[in-house]
RNA sequence: GGGCACUUAGCUCAGCUGGUUAGAGCGUACGCCUCACACGCGUAAGGUCGCAGGUUCAAAUCCUGCAGUGCCCACCA
């Protein structure tokens, strides 16, 4: 007998239990494998995890991916799967350069101070740093992936797959090189993707504009502009060509101001009549829908800021002030002019810069991009035919929509922070002038022509020159790299072993937030790449909010820390409080509140543990339990008492939701089975039978125990740590030594389909029912002494349960009816009938009023199921096993309500 | 402008392949330190499942409309 501390204390175990974990070596499958090299036909479960961001800490978005994946991958790893949770973190392109250029800020310090090659040292010691950090707290979240197979998108082995892949589109003409407007961020010098940017409403104004006609300069066409600065690099004015205020002016020049360039008043559909004054300045260089305009018509682009977000030369008297700097400059001189003729409040929807939050820059740039289309039909197809399917499928129609009308992606990035694209030019004439400033590079001849290479090149394919080879500076968006994450960290290009057992991997589980972002990719990258779909399952969670639904961040100061939380309460608890109560796809809110409340249940499934191991013959029974391989149902060939047979019917009954849920990635719903189970049934009910002493008592611990044993095995998924922790008690406490013997790889023990009865679970419930009711009567009445109970029943189940009864209540139990000299309380339940003593304790008011209510509540019930009844239709179209027992209902609802009826009128007559 | 979701007890949320008296946790009230657990035990109060229609023998669950909330996508000066 050993005593367990009072409070489960996971300071204590967790760390100790996955350094065991660790040592046995079951994380990796390969161990496993060797294990079960017997059984023909192992089936294989992979997941890839989202490699985190090397760039901080985690936070509670890591947290609730670490905690499902985990779950899915212990679960996949009981039932004997050769399981594959592959860890990894990801450099984090754009998102690690602007963190680590934050911190240089602090010393005011830019990475152009450092130059190219400091600064990528720096960066890299900052991120190896943080990923040495992530991966410890990945393990104190007790994740169970193989560390053996842990990648980091930066490692060199994973150059020449990216590289590979860049070549095999570039040479299948998927991947181009195009002078383009691209959205500039002119804070982190770089291009950036349609999908980095974020718009968000902002007030701003609408200023009213006078330019002069050339033909008559007092005569003017006016213009609305949020962006006035902009029209420095005005080459048009452009009304809708069928809009008749201007029909006139069409054709005519105006002279532009400021700079006095003559400019063409030219029509285009894509003008609004009803917007502004319905004419609009056409600034192609700076605005989207302006350069669609120039396209069309052959307009000239004037690039009036430059990279940097200043005013350039071709500015005049405004070059070389900032943007916001020169709006005002313009105002004011055209204020001067009288030009300025009214400003207007507007709500405008403003493109940000995700990552540093810079106003974004329309800019024409020459960049490399991938052709979307086709990838994208790939990818539709391969998603209608389910070969993945997307948990919840309401994301299917979003995704959809997302492909069908997907634009082409840019992959350059004038990073520093990244893997370097693999083109290479021969002499510098085709390097813009920022490439060529930002990087350092000397001007060079060659015979200017560019190439791919997969390494790298010492002479130029077409002219043999050695010595004039650069490569592109750009870096790869880091999310080209990341969409081939599934395959690469599998060894796609080596056709490696775990390539070929693993992939498509199982599940890819992730935010819904980068569907677009990440998982989109892997699929049209994966399918292009191997033919095959990536992942079988896409399972999506939502995003953590806090307790009042609002999103965390660090200026609300409503950040909850899964790791202070896990200090504070438990890996079990957190994980627990993440996941129960959500469903899939759905935000969810997390408290400490919430997470107090799961660390209750994990203390409570500790002394259901710290009872069980408590007990005399615990060691004995344990030691056979788990080391003879003992059945104890078997043994007792099935023959129990009710309540032993009850608890066990609700114990298969769980193993089947379990498994039933968990199929369905119902985890919430799984655990919420769990808890139920485990307090309100075993804890609640059978671990106090456990307690009576009487001839059953060795058998029903033995019972107790080994569902309590099988129990644990069963919810280790849903938490490891505690499960494990017990488990080693137990084999502590059985004399058993194997440090390899762990809860991690045990096989589920399966579900007795013969121990489910519903007959045993509605005679137990009849026990439970007299139990509490009259802890009822004892509350309504205040009674703390034993009254006299009489019972009245059909078959005898209370009778033989007698003792099962008394041990939850003190009153003395009688079976049958009572004497007229006795003033009773009666209860109807089912075809019990309770009477109760109260001695002079009754209050007879009370009491009718309580009778009454009843009737009512039972005359309504009577009446809803009497209309039920006498429907034909339902009689005749509802299923017959419904019908029937619809009848029966009423027909016991009638008769409890006879027999309440006559315990009123008995009572009246009592208390009259 | 287009699309997707949500609206269930005081709070936070499950349930929704249609079928008992709609559940949980927290909170509240009352009573308990009962020898696994006060991170606990017992009892109770609390909901016409947003509104209005429809389909059906039967709707919280399916359909339509409306209202409110949130999110995503889109080049509007």
């Amino acid at each position: 007998m050993v005593l367990l501390e009072k409070n489960y204390q996971q300071e204590k175990y967790e760390q100790y239990i996955y350094s065991l974990w660790e040592k046995a070596g079951y994380f990796n499958p390969d161990c496993i494998s060797n294990l079960k090299l017997k059984i023909k036909n192992l089936k294989h479960f992979s997941i890839i995890m989202p490699p985190p961001n090397a760039n901080a800490s985690l936070h509670m978005g890591h947290a609730i991916f670490v905690f499902l994946e985990d779950i899915m991958t212990r679960w996949a790893r009981l039932k004997g799967f050769i399981t594959l949770w592959l860890p990894g973190t990801d450099h984090a392109g754009i998102a690690t350069q602007v963190a680590f250029e934050k911190k240089l800020a602090q010393q005011g310090l830019t990475r152009f101070d450092l130059g190219r090659d400091e600064f990528l040292k720096q960066c890299m010691i900052f991120t190896l740093e943080n990923k040495k950090n992530i991966e410890q707290q990945l393990k104190i979240l007790g994740a169970s992936c193989d560390w053996s197979r842990n990648s980091f998108t930066l490692d060199p082995k994973f150059l020449k797959p990216v590289y590979t892949i860049f070549k095999k589109l570039y040479d299948d003409g998927l991947i181009y090189r195009e002078n383009r407007m691209v959205n500039w961020c002119s804070r982190c010098q770089t291009v950036l993707s349609d999908l980095e940017i974020k718009y968000k409403k902002e007030k701003s104004k609408l200023y009213y504009i006078r330019y002069p006609l050339k033909d008559d300069l007092k005569s003017f066409i006016s213009v609305a502009t949020t962006r006035p600065e902009t029209m420095l690099g005005d080459t048009a004015i452009a009304v809708n060509p069928k809009d008749r205020r201007y029909k006139k002016m069409i054709g005519k020049t105006v002279i532009l101001p400021l700079v006095n360039r003559e400019i063409p008043i030219i029509t285009d559909e894509l003008v609004k009549k009803d917007f502004g004054t319905g004419a609009v300045k056409v600034t192609p260089s700076h605005d989207p829908v302006d350069y669609q305009i120039a396209k069309k018509h052959n307009l000239p682009l004037v690039q009036i800021i430059n990279f940097e977000g200043v005013i350039s030369a071709k500015g005049k008297q405004f070059a070389r002030l900032k943007k916001d700097e020169a709006r005002q400059k313009i105002i004011e001189t055209l204020r001067n002019q009288n030009l300025l003729i009214k400003t207007e409040e507007y709500n405008n929807n403003i493109a940000h810069c995700e990552r540093c939050n810079e106003i974004i820059e329309p800019m024409i740039s020459k960049q490399w991009f991938i052709k979307m289309q086709p990838l994208a039909k790939k990818a539709i197809q391969a998603l209608k035919n389910k070969q993945t399917k997307i948990i919840p499928k309401r994301f299917n129609k979003i995704m959809f929509q997302w492909l069908k009308n997907i634009q082409d992606w840019c992959i350059s990035r004038q990073l520093w922070w990244g893997q370097q694209i693999p083109v290479y030019y021969c002499g510098s004439a085709q390097l813009s002038k920022l490439q060529k400033l930002m990087n350092k590079i000397k001007e060079t001849r060659g015979c200017g022509k560019l190439f791919v290479s997969i390494d790298k090149p010492k002479i130029c394919p077409f002219c043999g020159d050695k010595n004039n080879i650069i490569q592109d500076p750009d870096t790869l968006d880091t999310w080209f790299s990341s969409g081939q994450w599934p395959f690469n960290t599998l060894g796609w290009i080596d056709n490696a072993p775990d390539f070929q057992s693993f992939y498509p991997t199982t599940v890819m589980e992730t935010g819904y937030d980068i569907l677009f972002f990440w998982v989109a990719r892997m699929m049209m990258l994966g399918i292009y790449a191997t033919s095959k779909v990536p992942f079988k399952y896409v399972y999506l969670h939502g995003l953590i909010r806090d307790e009042k639904g609002e999103k965390m961040s660090k200026s609300k100061g409503n950040v909850v820390d899964p790791l202070s939380m896990v200090k504070k309460y438990g890996a079990d608890a957190l994980r627990i409080g993440l996941i129960s109560k959500t469903a899939p796809g759905g935000d969810s809110h997390i408290s400490e509140q919430k997470i107090i409340g799961t660390r209750n249940l994990i203390n409570k499934i500790w002394n259901i543990g710290r009872f069980i191991l408590s007990n005399p013959y615990a060691n004995q029974i344990i030691k056979n339990i788990v080391f003879n391989k003992t059945d104890y149902l078997k043994q007792q060939n099935n023959n129990f008492d009710l309540a032993s047979h009850w608890i066990l019917s609700e114990f298969e009954k769980l193993k089947l939701d379990l498994q039933k849920h968990l199929a369905n990635f119902s985890f919430g719903v799984a655990f919420d089975k769990i808890n139920n189970f485990i307090w309100s049934n075993f804890a609640d009910w059978y671990v106090e039978i456990m307690k009576i002493d009487d001839d059953l008592k060795p058998l029903r611990i033995q019972i107790g125990t080994q569902i309590f044993y099988e129990f644990l095995i069963w919810t280790h998924p849903f938490m490891p740590f505690l499960t494990e922790a017990l488990y080693s008690e137990m084999k502590n406490i059985a004399g058993i030594k194997d440090e390899n013997d762990l809860l991690l790889i045990k096989n589920p023990p399966p579900v007795r389909k013969k121990l489910i009865k519903d007959d045993w679970t509605k005679n137990f419930q009849k026990i439970q029912k007299v139990v509490q009711f009259t802890r009822n009567i004892h509350n309504i009445y205040s009674i703390r002494t034993p009254v006299k109970l009489f019972i009245v029943e059909k078959n005898n189940i209370l009778k033989i349960n007698k003792h099962i009864i008394k041990s939850f209540i003190n009153d003395k139990i009688i079976f049958k009816k009572p004497s007229s000299k006795y003033k009773t309380i009666t209860k109807k339940i089912d075809n019990i009938t309770l009477y109760y003593n109260l001695e002079g304790a009754i209050d007879f008011q009370k009491e009718k009023t309580r009778l009454k209510n009843e009737l009512l509540n039972l005359e309504n019930q009577i009446k809803t199921k009497k209309a039920l009844i006498s429907n034909k239709e339902f009689i005749k179209k509802a299923p017959k096993q419904l019908v029937k027992s619809e009848k029966e209902k009423l027909k016991l609802l009638k008769n409890t309500y006879k027999q309440n009826k006559t315990f009123l009128d008995m009572l009246k007559k009592m208390s009259s």
